[in-house]
DNA sequence: TAAAAAAGAACGAACGTTCGCTCTTGCTGT
DNA sequence: ACAGCAAGAGCGAACGTTCGTTCTTTTTTA
């Protein structure tokens, strides 16, 4: 599968690095990078990419422009970092989904994790307003490709397992199967149906239903076989 | 502001006005409105709702800044009735929900023709920009919150005929079911999927088959029977 | 020919960014 | 261990540009 989470030397939660030999002004300065990334989302939240302004996040940020632009050379740099760091947090869902008593357990838990994690971080208008960037912007878009790149081969992946082990039946070929499923993922973390008072306790088996009914063989009561 | 592009008194596809009475000059302001309306589409696609300049669509209308401003007060109401006129497209998907031999069927082709006007007329990025900017501006919040409750409505009478002939048999009550379809359905057309290669006669039985998997009885082959 | 429509230069505000300057910091030689 | 100092970090006024919008003038129309 290949995954690559942590190609540019990230730590996904730990702070891995051996600590030794970074000097302090190193550390300082991750961290004030750190701080900006913070201070943007929260902006790009309120006001979205376009309508936040520099002087917004430098205020957010407790910093002048002069500080903060020794940190990031443009704001578009600034939404490009967010847009990477949010593609590794999708990716982390990736990571998740080797988890549970079977595949399609994993598969559960990985989305579940990600949807609460979404809700409980505030960030799901974030993602919309990445997807709208991604329609204009080169950089952002591209982040984005390589994301949806590694979601298909994980797809891929996890619908052949299942598959082998004889839990579904998909009625398609991945080629058209997996953009459904992905589409379908999007709109789910996309509407942010927490947000509009559908609990997260009662999505899961909701979704679970979904993801089963839509990959298991066709049953008895469908009208006509389509494959 | 206001604007009021012939109130809320939809008129789902028929230009309902008399015709009649209206002058010349009448008519050729209105023909101005569409123009400039059209002519904001396309740049607003190209470049956003916020990165879109006056300037840009005045030069796309064809017209100065003088002569466009004498039709909409601000840059704001031509992004409100912008907004206001998809919710109308979007309605019309529901006017297409009675056709068809069973309300499964209609719910299909309801959905499966605007995909295609969407990917035809090349407006899904106009979707994204609404959605980012709807998390913001009041006014086109309040439009899509319109559109949201009259698909909820049309939603539970489809749910509640299709239950009636025993085509269907959702696992969840409507409070949950309906946000996952419309999370789902919004998944789908944000996904743009045509726009990535899958084509559109492909999606329709794979559609079906998400549609009806989901809404109908779980069959033998589920795991446990959730409800 | 009066009123409506269009044009396009011009406006102030706000934007992203830069610049000159002052603090602060952590390394250095002793 | 510590004073001295270069370089990093921070500041905030100011820059040039571009934005949305307005105003004056000219052209078109009924």
């Amino acid at each position: 599968m290949e995954l690559d989470l942590q190609s540019s030397e990230i730590t996904l939660e730990s702070e891995a690095i051996p600590a030794q030999s970074v000097g302090k002004r190193a550390e300082n300065r991750e961290a004030q990078i750190q701080r900006i990334l913070e201070a943007s989302k929260k902006c790009f939240v309120r006001s979205g990419f376009r309508g936040a302004s520099m002087h917004e996040i430098c205020g957010e940020a407790g910093m002048s422009p002069g500080a903060l632009y020794r940190y990031f050379p443009s704001k578009e740099s600034i939404i490009e970092a967010i847009s990477e760091s949010h593609r590794r947090e999708e990716l982390a869902i990736l990571s998740k989904m080797g988890e549970g008593p079977t595949v399609i357990d994993g598969f559960m838990n990985a989305i579940m994790a990600h949807l609460r994690h979404v809700h409980a971080t505030g960030m799901g208008p974030l993602f919309t307003e990445i997807k709208a960037e991604s329609l204009r912007n080169e950089t952002v878009r591209s982040c984005c490709q390589k994301s949806e790149g590694q979601f298909i081969v994980a797809f891929a992946d996890f619908i052949e397992t299942a598959t082998a082990q004889g839990l579904i039946n998909p009625i398609a070929p991945n080629k058209t199967l997996i953009p459904v499923m992905m589409a379908v993922g999007e709109g789910i973390i996309f509407s942010d149906l927490a947000e509009q008072g559908v609990s997260i306790d009662d999505l899961e088996p909701m979704l679970r239903h979904l993801t089963e009914s839509f990959l298991r063989p066709v049953g008895p009561n469908s009208p006509k076989k389509e494959n």
